[in-house]
DNA sequence: CCACTGTACATAGCTTGGCTATCTATGTCC
DNA sequence: GGACATAGATAGCCAAGCTATGTACAGTGG
């Protein structure tokens, strides 16, 4: 219990979680699919929520550069877990879409993922869980919402015209 | 809205975690100190934590390989923020250790890490900290406590008969 | 004492995700 | 029409991860 309450203490807060984070994602990376790496699950978790979506877009949402952004999309295009759209606006755009075949993969990698991923949380109360449930939506929100300091992210984005959906929870 | 609390719902929570997760390392990845890689500071965290240890050790605690392991530590000593030492009682075994050098630049990183996320969480309510901070708790708990994947992972996770790949949509 | 099996780490070789730098094509503004 | 901006593609690099295999030492049975 934390009851002390420490918010003055963020910077160790921080270091923490990124920690934390870190450690997480190893274990995911065993618990599930070997046979497809995360970054192809995130772009495709990208594609799913953000619907047809620019690939500057991708990058921009998913934190990488335009031209890892092009790599992936291509590869989810092989897969056929993704398709790309000309504009018929702008020439120089082409948008892509997750594919039915995509939608389901990503489900299904979901589902293995949580099965795998059981085992360490058996046995929890259900008011960590609330707890995980909480932070992981808090996190979303802040990760959403700030369009990112980004010091080395190409701060393009001048071109947001379309309604950015911005589905903030809460 | 997931004001219900669904803890029967663990699948969902469970990838929407692993999804913030990814993006939440992303984002880490940008904030601070693009020189050296998050590898490294994992695996120095795991050095500082747990003192002289073995090389099998850091790989089983980091959830990497063994020839990983001997990569990252061999690039910790080049570095000389780690250094290796010989076991009287048994010539295989080299153990590793974090320098005060090694022990300064991980402070130093937490630092800079902190600070570059610092807008993405300001303005957050103490609540929320304290949200994330006994989330960050519980699941360190959980990767500590559960030494699951015990150890040599058949690599070639069998993926289980998905009957029914939950049909819940995320 | 010597082979025989097991353990701890090192080496080799590969794949993939990530980056920067640059190029092409298109759009926009004067 | 020409200068500049923007969207994406291509090229080339490096790091982190893996499997498979090699090497040296430990322990054990004959």
């Amino acid at each position: 219990m934390y009851s002390g309450g420490m918010p003055s203490d963020l910077p160790a807060l921080l270091g923490d979680l990124i920690t934390v984070n870190h450690r997480l994602a190893r274990v995911a990376a065993h618990a599930a699919d070997g046979r497809e790496s995360p970054a192809v699950w995130r772009t495709l978790s990208v594609l799913r929520q953000l619907g047809p979506i620019r690939l500057g877009e991708v990058a921009a949402r998913s934190r990488i550069s335009q031209p890892t952004a092009t790599k992936l999309v291509a590869h989810l295009v092989e897969r056929g877990w993704a398709a790309r759209l000309a504009d018929p606006l702008d020439a120089r755009v082409t948008s892509t879409v997750i594919t039915p075949a995509g939608d389901a993969a990503l489900s299904a990698w979901r589902s293995e993922l949580a099965e795998a991923l059981l085992p360490m949380f058996d046995g929890l109360a259900d008011a960590d869980l609330a707890t995980i449930r909480n932070a992981v939506d808090i996190l979303r929100e802040r990760l959403d919402g700030s369009e990112v300091p980004a010091e080395r992210v190409p701060a393009g984005a001048a071109s947001p015209t379309a309604g950015n959906p911005a589905g903030a929870r809460a």
